[in-house]
DNA sequence: TGACGATGTATCGAGCCGATACATCGGAGC
DNA sequence: GCTCCGATGTATCGGCTCGATACATCGTCA
């Protein structure tokens, strides 16, 4: 999971591992939490030893900001990398629909086939469906077996529940109709264009088992 | 955290394993995921080890589900155990406001004195607050810098952020004035009392840095 | 009888986190 | 000019946690 946002972001623009901390932790949204350095750089000597990604001092002087000594260490997607990523990216197993994978492969959705991003919004609206099955079943079958405390947790995780499905409805709906994921309260003004991408060769693809 | 947890659960009454996890799976609600064995078991020999619980084959012939062969084994809290849980339940520090730690605090809400929920509820509060400003930030400065789509994640992130401080606020103030969390939109016709905590001596507590 | 799913205990490898250590840099304050 | 400090930056370690896996028993339905 880690992988494909590390090479997603790398495929952007080169970056030393500091940067790419902070891109990870902003974009990434509330679904993934910012990542640790003690995840990050054994992930990043392992994509290396992979030969998806190399390594650079970056002692070009396009980026002065290090004037001399300890170098920082810049890293740059390779074309097999490149590869790597567009395999991740149409790829879809149980891990992408839990919160962090749902969160990386959804960032980078613009880079992402039509098909795919539907079998992704789908997967992920049947997680929180089932989720959201469960706690109404508790708060139906066992609510008096619970104490005032507990039953409030459930009910709140059932509301949030609630309104994740009905915004994964309005993609799915949006994303049917070819639209790119209008500003929903924006009432007007926006341009909201650009970032839709081609329609592309939808080649069909199972979850794997 | 899930030490708090199963000492929490076992101080209801003896479990088994299995059973443990799937308490652990529906009372701990939407914030803490179900746990995994690989997890449980080894927990569960920490605890022994450390002399909180303790482990009986059950024979007992009030729990006649095992015919024979093979115990399944019954953990039940020691006395040590149940001051330990009430250490922890007091205690917060970083990891009591994220969303396992705090999930699963909540649920043991209605056995916390009334100083400490609110202690736990502002902290909780300070912590989505601090995230919702990191996302406003990046919506109203990089907004052009992002795609469409990492930009609605974004959004619906900040929505779920706005939402759960306003939970709070409401819990908070429900917490203040000495009520139970009752029924937001249950209208009317809930009886919502009985488990009112009395307000019990309120030592005054810090997080431990 | 035998297949099946629920119940039940347990371990292993790998991933990930928080804490920690160390080093450089630009600026604030004295 | 000096020192302190916070941001930048690389890197590792111990410990917790997960998913996969293995194994065994039980009741049930065909």
């Amino acid at each position: 999971m880690l992988e494909l946002a590390i090479l997603g972001l790398l495929q952007e623009a080169p970056m030393h591992g500091y940067e790419l901390r902070k891109e990870l932790a902003t974009k990434l949204g509330t679904l993934r939490a910012a990542i640790s350095y003690g995840t990050l750089y054994p992930t990043l000597k392992r994509l290396k030893l992979a030969g998806w990604i190399s390594e650079a001092e970056a002692n070009s002087d396009i980026i002065p900001p290090l004037t001399s000594k300890r170098g920082r260490v810049v890293y740059k997607i390779t074309a097999d990398g490149k590869e790597r990523f567009a395999d991740l990216l149409t790829q879809t197993g149980p891990e992408t629909y839990d919160d962090a994978g749902f969160g990386v492969h959804f960032t980078f959705f613009s880079r992402t086939d039509q098909a795919t991003r539907l079998r992704i919004l789908e997967g992920r609206r049947r997680r929180i469906e089932e989720r959201r099955e469960g706690l109404r079943e508790i708060l139906a079958r066992a609510a008096d077996r619970l104490d005032a405390y507990t039953l409030e947790l459930q009910r709140h995780g059932l509301d949030a529940c609630e309104r994740e499905v009905r915004w994964l409805e309005e993609l799915i709906t949006n994303e049917r109709s070819g639209r790119t994921p209008a500003g929903r309260n924006r009432a007007a003004g926006t341009p909201a264009a650009e970032t839709a991408p081609p329609p592309e060769t939808p080649r069909p693809h199972q979850d794997r088992p």
